[in-house]
DNA sequence: CCAGAATTCAAACGAACGTTTTAATCATAC
DNA sequence: GTATGATTAAAACGTTCGTTTGAATTCTGG
């Protein structure tokens, strides 16, 4: 008798992107089922297709519904920023928490339901099928674009090549804590209680292990100065 | 005519394990088929199933076949440091590079090989499937236990709790650039050439990332001294 | 109230999956 | 050569998958 007035599209729709956001971060995008996804959601399995038409369709926009108002979000905070800086470069501290913080304070602000997006964020990032890595590449690519410029002015003695490098690995770093599908995890007596708390915990932690990355001091190989060309070793033929 | 002679035995289950190397590695655990692999390797799709039992147990042979050898080199590494140092601390340089450094220098050593295994285990990581988790924390128990241990004493200033997540961290942007699938990658203009160079360049820089974030100065949120119990905020129950 | 559109439902489709079975082939030792 | 055990081969098993179909149901506007 809970009120099941009217409500129809919408909520089925709404049931079945929820569902799916659970078992596709439990399961993986082949690991999951549509009817799974469909049980889950209390939803007739045909329902998946008549409002979606894909499973791949529903896994897309599983993705969006979050990561569009994510990458929004980053992209007016970038603006805040530099608008407020106006004209001087931003400092590497502020870029990283515009960027990951702004990530985990969107998904601590969601409750659990942010937290389960943000473990299939986590995941998705090393899914092999072609086609999510094409839906992340166009949904990151403007903001990938914007951040890695602000970073080439934030640390303008580094090289790109370098600062890119690092991006990867904060990417990285981050998205492989927050997918929770740790190996260390299992194994370590990892003293934790409540999901919360280890989220908020998390930003500062973050924050402080990837500036320090972020701005260590340069390795060996790579000259301090920007060289015109060449890799690592100058794209040696064979000898 | 290519002195097809006996090694009947050995030549399939070595291809069965080549050819489900790179299958795995380019679809995942659910993604690939043994069809697949059983057609790359060139045998019997029963061969499979003859000589592993089951697709559970290929991937884990897949896996053992080289995380074995690379934890063993991993502990004689370690083993050697800490002989050598009588009873000092390492320097937390020398932990990482022992544990990071011998992943990739061994991947190198085994060529386009060793690339697809790197990539592979990359990958594995994030895999959802319950048994693949529970191979891999049984494979990295040891392991890890020692490196946390040579970590807690080389920096005896950081809070156990707060080396435990730089680990997390640290293995985190390892394994997510070896695997290479990086959403990053596909956005940005990649300039690279051979993947030999990308491997021969990526040690020092991750080391150089690892270390900075490893070292940085310790988040505001986090006591420096090691407090007796409590998490981030201590267990507080539901006000 | 009723036409017409939108949505749900049960049922089935063909394909692909992991696995098993049974027979054929091969190597080896007597 | 022939028996024996190990390996390969071809075919099929039952299950599950994503997807489609067509009728039943519900909503909507006149």
């Amino acid at each position: 008798m809970t009120t099941s007035a009217s409500a129809d599209i919408r909520d089925t729709r709404a049931r079945l992107l929820d569902a799916a956001e659970a078992v596709f971060m439990a399961c993986g995008y082949e690991g999951a089922s549509m009817r799974q996804i469909t049980g889950d959601a209390g939803v007739n399995l045909a329902a998946g297709h008549y409002h979606f038409g894909s499973k791949e369709a529903l896994f897309e926009a599983v993705l969006n519904r979050r990561l569009h108002v994510l990458n929004q979000e980053r992209l007016r905070v970038l603006d805040g920023l530099e608008a407020k800086a106006n004209g001087a470069a931003l400092k590497p501290s502020q870029i990283l928490d515009a960027f990951f913080g702004t990530l985990l304070r969107m998904a601590i602000a969601h409750g659990d339901r942010g937290q389960t997006f943000l473990r299939l964020i986590g995941r998705t990032f090393t899914e092999p099928a072609e086609f999510i890595r094409t839906v992340l590449s166009e949904e990151f690519a403007d903001v990938l674009e914007r951040y890695k410029a602000a970073l080439f002015r934030a640390l303008p003695e580094v090289p790109k090549e370098e600062i890119i490098w690092r991006f990867h690995f904060m990417l990285g770093a981050t998205s492989y804590t927050i997918a929770g599908t740790d190996t260390l995890r299992l194994v370590t007596d990892w003293q934790t209680g409540a999901a919360d708390d280890d989220l908020e915990c998390l930003l500062p932690r973050l924050m402080s292990f990837l500036l320090g990355g972020l701005r260590a001091p340069l390795p060996a190989t790579a000259s301090p100065v920007p060289q015109p060309r060449g890799n690592c070793r100058t794209r040696r033929k064979k000898p």
